[in-house]
DNA sequence: TAAATACAGAACAGTTTGTTTTGTAACAAA
DNA sequence: TTTGTTACAAAACAAACTGTTCTGTATTTA
């Protein structure tokens, strides 16, 4: 890639989340990006074709890598009912936003909270199913399993969401502790 | 209140409305709201001071009727763990929401869902503290008080979503069911 | 009937958006 | 080094939106 071109997008890129630290995502004009990027106006429409865009891609950048390294973890005895969560995919997700690359978790912490929030429940959805429905771990449980599916995602999503917005007092081991504790019991029927 | 005035906010509300079901929220514009309600533009800047204030008074006409009535309600058994979900409040909420008083369902099922969700969600809260925290129901449970509301609260409002964006093809009863059974086994622990 | 209020219409400056045009500098390959 | 390509800057553009101000008219209320 063209040294230039590379510069630039990055020069976007930091600008944007710069400005995502400060402002709501809607209240950020292109304007604001290109003055911030120090770019010209026809620049970013040849790297973007609008604000929306270059908002999913960094999604992609920020959440794909995340979601792709636990898809990767070995599947194994990921909630041993005994209390560990040690194993869990879910601390270790927790542990890698914890690194806070990119300034994720300003980002998810933010007032574009929702934004964000959205895109990595997508993502994490996918990982539920790879991680509990493939296995067929909720299968002959008492609710259908798509409920399930969403429900997990939905509950990971709102865990972290709750942890960020106490500025994360707790540590993942026992954030992890709490979310399995609310979704263990509903497997356990399969005794 | 005056005729005229009430006649202009009426109409107002009835544009936006009629707006947010064919479109995002962030894709309408004070214009349109001025075109298809057909009033001057003084006019509507004369009701409300942004987009923004209408959007929140909007929020409050449709939410806080819904949740207040839920408050009402006697406290009780609300979730015997014998399985009937028929005296509980989310039955009720369901059962209000169904009956889609000013298209509330567009809005919580279509795009704009964020916005409205955010706002639903809040609400509850207070509602969930008044059935379970106020009643000493979280004290004992093995995860901080805080978290139990956030994820409870969380969880209906994610139900709503997933029952929704299946065009509601259970009935209130079943869904309340589903909730209920992820939510009770946490609670169990009083003994 | 008289004063107050709500409204319409038009005009306004300021901002944003996305495009086009023209010229310049950086690049990659010969 | 030269040549053709590509990325960029700068400026101008029409179109749309925002929030305000002004003037005049119709409705309400007292």
């Amino acid at each position: 890639m063209d040294r230039r071109q590379k510069k630039t997008r990055e020069a976007i890129f930091k600008a944007f989340t710069e400005l995502l630290s400060k402002k709501n995502y809607h209240q950020i004009s292109v304007q604001d990006i290109i003055d911030t990027a120090d770019i010209g106006r026809t620049t970013f429409y040849a790297h973007f074709e609008t604000k929306e865009y270059l908002l999913k891609e960094l999604c992609e950048e920020l959440f794909d890598h995340i979601i792709d390294t636990a898809m990767g973890l070995p599947h194994g005895h990921y909630h041993c009912s005994c209390g560990s969560a040690e194993d869990s995919v879910f601390l270790h997700l927790l542990r890698h936003l914890q690194e806070n690359d990119h300034n994720i978790l300003g980002l998810l912490s933010s007032e574009n909270n929702e934004i964000f929030i959205r895109y990595f429940k997508s993502n994490l959805k996918k990982l539920v199913i790879s991680q509990y429905a493939e296995n067929g771990k909720l299968k002959d449980a008492a609710l259908p399993e798509e409920y399930l599916i969403n429900h997990i995602s939905s509950s990971f999503v709102e865990t972290v969401s709750w942890w960020l917005s106490h500025k994360r007092r707790e540590t993942p081991e026992a954030v992890t502790t709490y979310f399995l504790a609310t979704i263990e019991p509903i497997l356990q029927e399969r005794g």
